[in-house]
RNA sequence: GCGGCUGUAGCUCAGCGGAUUAGAGCAUCGGUCUACGGAACCGAGGGUCGGGGGUUCGAAUCCCUCCAGCCGCACCA
C-alpha cells in the first residue's frame, strides 16, 4: 500500500491503522497500544483498558475487536492471555514489504506531505573563548536533530545564538587593541583563544586603568562607534572562522550562515520592551523593568521576575532571548523552536516561553521546546574537568579519541595505514564520541569513557561502524551477481525474518526521533538491527548459498548495510567500506 | 525553603502513553566453530527496578510520601 507521497508507509503504521478502525467501532478513540512483541511480530495491548472502559471481560472484548479488524493480506491475530492481541505478518505481505524497501533509497521513511519551518537552537559557543565540553551535547545533539526533520523533508534552519556582546567585550577589544590586531589575529587563528581570554582577563582583574579603558569601550561599542564595531567584527569573525573548524572536525554541519549570534536582536530589543509595555505586562522592580508571570518564584516564595531591562538601563539575556524568538516565528516562519540547551536553564527558558505566550508573539500552534540534556561526568562522577580543573577544550577530546582510534587500527594486522589509516582514525573517533553522547536518554548525565566509546565491542559507534564494513565487504565479493528481483524473501531460517522484521522498523524509529527529539532511539534500533544481523550471520551462510536463497541473503545483507549507513549517518555518523 | 532532573544486575545503560517470565552492553564463568572480516556466536550466574504507602485484576511504568545525588531560584550571559 502507498501513501500521498508514493512512499511505503511503516508496516507498523498500516498495522496501526487497521487495529484503530476496529478499536474505533467499540469506542471512539481508543488506543490499540501496538508494539513490537517477542510473542508474535506485534502486539496490541489495548484490549484490557477498552474492556475496563466498557466494563467488560477483556477475552470478551478482544474476540469483539477481532471481528472487526480487517488484516486481510497483512497478518493473523490471536487472542493471548487476559486479552491481547498477537499479530504475525503474513510471509507475502513480509516479502512485500522487504521488496518495496530494497527499492526505496529512503528505506521506507516518508517525505512529510507538509514540510515544517523547523528552528533549531544549538552549539551556541561563546566569541574568543574556547569550545569545551560544555558545548559537546548541544553540538552533537542539535546536529542529529537537525540531520533527522532535514531528512524528514522539514526546512530546517539552524540557529548558532553565539555569545557575541555584553561587557566581556570592552576588556577584550582593548587587549586587542594592547597586543596588537595583526598578532591578535593570528593568535585567534590557530585558535588560541583560552589564551586570549585569559590575558583579557588577567590584565582586567589586576589594572584598573585597564579596566576604565573596557569600560568605555562598552560604551563606545554600544553606542555604534565605527572603530570599535570594525575592532568588535575581527574578534567575532576570527571566532566564527575557528568554530568552523572545530564543527568540521567533528562533523557537524553549522556553518557561518548559521550564527546568528546575541548581538543580532540589539535592534529588537527596543520593541521588545514596547511591546511587552504596551501589552501591558511590563512592571518595574527594583528598578528594573520585568515581566511576572505566573507559577514562578523565589526561594522566599515571592513572585520571579523575567528581568527585560536591568536597573543600569542594560538589557538582559532574556530580552535578547524573546527579540529570537520572535524573529523566529514572525520572519523565519517557524512552526517548530527546539532550544538544545543545557539543564540549568529550564527555568529561564520556561520564563521566556511564558512571556512569549503572554505577549502572544508564540502562537499555540507554534511546537516550542527545551531539548535538555545532562552533563558530561569525568570517571569520578563530577563534571568532565582536566586534572587543572579547567574545562577540557573540544579539539583536545577529539584528537584524544582519534589517538586511541589510531592505536586501535595499528594494533590490528592488515588495516589500512598511512593517510587512509588517519582518516579512518577521525571517523571511528567521531563515532565513539557522537554514539556516546546520542545513545543514552538525553536528560540523564552520562560518564564519558574513552576506553568504552572507542572500544569496538558493545554497545558502541564503532561497533556499528563495523557491522556496516562487514556486510560491505560480503557485498563486493558478490559483485553484481545478484538481485532483489530473484529474491523469493521466503525467510526460512528463523534469524532470517528476525533481521527482516527489524529491517521494516527503520523509518518508526526516525519517527520517534521526531517525536520525542530524542536521538537515542534510533541509536537503540541500530544497535538491535545490528545484533539481529549478527545472529542471521552466523546462521545464514549468505556467498555459499546457492540459487535464490543466495538472493534473498544478499538483500538482507544489502538492507542491513543501507539502513545502518543511513541510520548513522542521520546521526552524523560515517559508515566507512573498511576498517 | 520552593522548583526541576536523576536513582533499574558488579560497572555503563535501555525499558517508564500499566500488561503475558524486568532487557542489553561490558566484566565474570562455561561452551561452540577450518571462521562469507573471530573485533564472532550460544549459554550461565547476577536485580526487594532508592525506601514506604496508594490506585489497579495487573505498577520499573500512574498518584502520595520519605531518602540520596546534581542543578536552578532578580539585573553575568
Amino acid at each position: 500500500m502507498k501513501c500521498e507521497t508514493g512512499r511505503v508507509s511503516s508496516t507498523y503504521e498500516q498495522l496501526a491503522l487497521r487495529l484503530r478502525q476496529a478499536f474505533d467501532a467499540l469506542s471512539p478513540g481508543a488506543d490499540p497500544v501496538l508494539r513490537l512483541s517477542e510473542r508474535g511480530d506485534y502486539q496490541a495491548n489495548g484490549v484490557m483498558a477498552l474492556a475496563k472502559s466498557l466494563g467488560r471481560a477483556p477475552r470478551e472484548v478482544a474476540a469483539d475487536v477481532v471481528a472487526h479488524l480487517d488484516l486481510e493480506g497483512w497478518a493473523e491475530v490471536e487472542v493471548a492471555g487476559p486479552g491481547f492481541l498477537n499479530l504475525t505478518l503474513t510471509p507475502a505481505r513480509l516479502a512485500q514489504q522487504l521488496r518495496e524497501l530494497g527499492g526505496d533509497p529512503r528505506l521506507g521513511v516518508e517525505v512529510t506531505p507538509a514540510p515544517a519551518t523547523v528552528v533549531i537552537d544549538y552549539s551556541a559557543p561563546n566569541v574568543a573563548k574556547e569550545m569545551h565540553v560544555g558545548h559537546l551535547r548541544s553540538t552533537v545533539i542539535g546536529d542529529a536533530l537537525a540531520r533527522v526533520f532535514r531528512f524528514a523533508g522539514d526546512e530546517v534552519i539552524a540557529r548558532n545564538h553565539v555569545g557575541d556582546w555584553g561587557t566581556p567585550f570592552g576588556m577584550l577589544i582593548e587587549h586587542l587593541v594592547d597586543v596588537g590586531e595583526d598578532e591578535a589575529v593570528a593568535s585567534l587563528s590557530m585558535g588560541d583563544l583560552n589564551t586570549f581570554y585569559q590575558a583579557a582577563r588577567t590584565t582586567f582583574d589586576a589594572d584598573p586603568a585597564f579596566r576604565e579603558r573596557s569600560r568605555e569601550r562598552v560604551v563606545a561599542l554600544q553606542s555604534g562607534d565605527p572603530e570599535t564595531r570594525r575592532l568588535w567584527r575581527v574578534l567575532r569573525d576570527q571566532s566564527v572562522a575557528y568554530f568552523t573548524e572545530v564543527y568540521r572536525k567533528l562533523d557537524v554541519t553549522l556553518t557561518p550562515e548559521d550564527v546568528v549570534g546575541e548581538s543580532s536582536y540589539n535592534d529588537a530589543l527596543d520593541t521588545v520592551v514596547a511591546d511587552l509595555a504596551a501589552a501591558g505586562l511590563l512592571e518595574e522592580s527594583g528598578g528594573a523593568w520585568c515581566v511576572f508571570p505566573e507559577g514562578f518564584t523565589n526561594r522566599d516564595g515571592e513572585r520571579l521576575p523575567l528581568i527585560i531591562k536591568k536597573r543600569d538601563d542594560g538589557y538582559g539575556y532574556a530580552a535578547t532571548d524573546l527579540a529570537a524568538l520572535r524573529d523566529r516565528v514572525d520572519h523565519l516562519g517557524a512552526d517548530a523552536l527546539f532550544y538544545v540547551v543545557g539543564a540549568p536553564q529550564a527555568q529561564h527558558l520556561e520564563m521566556v516561553f511564558a512571556v512569549a505566550r503572554l505577549a502572544h508573539w508564540l502562537p499555540e500552534s507554534v511546537r516550542c521546546e527545551h531539548v535538555v540534556f545532562g552533563n558530561v561526568l569525568g570517571p569520578d562522577h563530577k563534571m568532565l574537568r582536566t586534572r587543572s580543573g579547567e574545562s577540557v577544550r573540544l579539539v583536545a577530546l577529539i584528537d584524544e579519541a582519534v589517538q586511541r582510534a589510531t592505536d586501535a587500527l595499528a594494533a590490528r594486522a592488515g588495516s589500512p595505514e598511512g593517510p587512509e589509516r588517519a582518516t579512518l582514525a577521525l571517523q571511528i573517533a567521531r563515532a565513539a564520541v557522537k554514539y556516546a553522547d546520542l545513545s543514552t536518554e538525553r536528560s540523564r548525565d552520562y560518564v564519558f569513557d574513552l576506553d568504552r566509546m572507542v572500544s569496538f565491542e558493545g554497545d558502541t559507534g564503532p561497533y556499528l561502524q563495523y557491522a556496516h564494513a562487514r556486510q560491505r565487504s560480503i557485498l563486493r565479493r558478490a559483485g553484481a551477481q545478484w538481485s532483489y528481483d530473484a529474491a523469493p524473501f521466503a525467510l526460512e531460517d528463523p534469524a532470517e525474518r528476525h533481521l527482516a522484521l527489524g529491517l521494516l522498523g527503520f523509518a518508526d524509529a526516525t519517527a520517534a526521533v521526531r517525536d520525542s527529539l530524542q536521538p537515542h532511539r534510533l541509536c537503540t534500533y541500530l544497535f538491535d538491527l545490528a545484533q539481529r544481523f549478527t545472529a542471521f550471520y552466523e546462521a545464514c551462510p549468505v556467498l555459499s548459498a546457492e540459487g535464490a536463497r543466495r538472493d534473498e541473503r544478499l538483500a538482507l545483507c544489502d538492507l542491513s548495510a543501507r539502513t545502518l549507513a543511513l541510520g548513522l549517518s542521520l546521526l552524523g555518523i560515517e559508515a566507512p567500506e573498511r576498517m
